[in-house]
DNA sequence: AATTTTTACAGAATATTATTCTTGACGATT
DNA sequence: AATCGTCAAGAATAATATTCTGTAAAAATT
């Protein structure tokens, strides 16, 4: 279904989205209708969800990241309460860890009080919830994921 | 040094690079040399670090996250640890934890079996350090993080 | 305060690219 | 063999990027 061109071509994109059509063409020897077209397939299919910049945390960074996991008691639907947490803009990142019953989330702040604030409003307003464990980040060596702009 | 328009310049390209610098314009209401100039400006001072195609991990998910913590015992240098670590393309992440002395490391492996092979090859090969505890995730309701390509 | 310098932006001209359309080749299906 | 669908090349046109020049406002310098 996709083909080690395709995947070229995503790799490209991986490393330099926003170069042109032609650029892509030339790397990977085909012309660029025929490039044009299976990118569109992609983003069609849903594989390819979009283009994003990308940041340099330590030149734009709006706040601390800290990674805190959050315990869950009651569960009526635990589908639910993924998406609750999901919802937050300041959350970055929702996974349900295997084993310990919790989730684990990656959020930024811009410093401890804001990240209580945040907590109290924000995750503890969600019923059955509690972040029962802080992990602040004091420094990061290596992160991809999108930075917040404020 | 950054204002306003460039902080909205740079929210649309969050939301959508690789739409043509025309369109940039017509949103912000600004010539398109101008707009150019200012991402220009941007890209050089190492605010914008680059431009990647954002894939769709249900769509495209080549192995499962798991979060690892690893802990570090002799420590002739901190800072290279996080970089030898970072070096490792399966990691995705890799954050120092305040108080616990420890990383905390992203990573994506096929199955058990990869992770294991991983943790073998290439983090305990890294002196002084050692994975102490490993949390596989089950399921992730938002993720913003980059997605390797295989 | 006057002058220079820098910065931000618009507008036009040119170079480059995107997009669409047509065509042909190849494989699979009937 | 005929048909269908896929894939990709090539050409033509539309759209865009990029560069250059000029101008006005803001900073910095004297």
């Amino acid at each position: 279904m996709i083909d080690d061109v395709s995947l070229e071509i995503l790799r490209i994109l991986q490393e330099k989205a926003r170069i042109p059509n032609v650029e892509v063409s030339r790397q990977i020897g085909l012309a660029p209708s025929a490039v044009l077209e299976r990118i569109r397939k992609m983003e069609k299919q849903g594989i390819i969800d979009g283009y994003e910049v990308r940041l340099n945390p330590k030149r734009f960074a709006s706040g601390q990241i800290a990674f805190v996991r959050v315990a869950v008691h009651e569960q009526p639907d635990q589908t639910e309460i993924g998406n609750q947490l999901a919802a937050v803009p300041e959350i970055q990142e929702v996974h349900y860890i295997a084993g310990e019953d919790c989730y684990l989330v990656k959020l930024r702040a811009a410093d401890a009080d804001a990240l209580g604030r945040l907590l109290r409003t924000k995750v503890h307003t969600i019923k059955g919830v509690v972040a029962t464990n802080t992990l602040p980040v004091l420094a990061t060596y290596k992160e991809t994921a999108r930075i917040p702009i404020p």
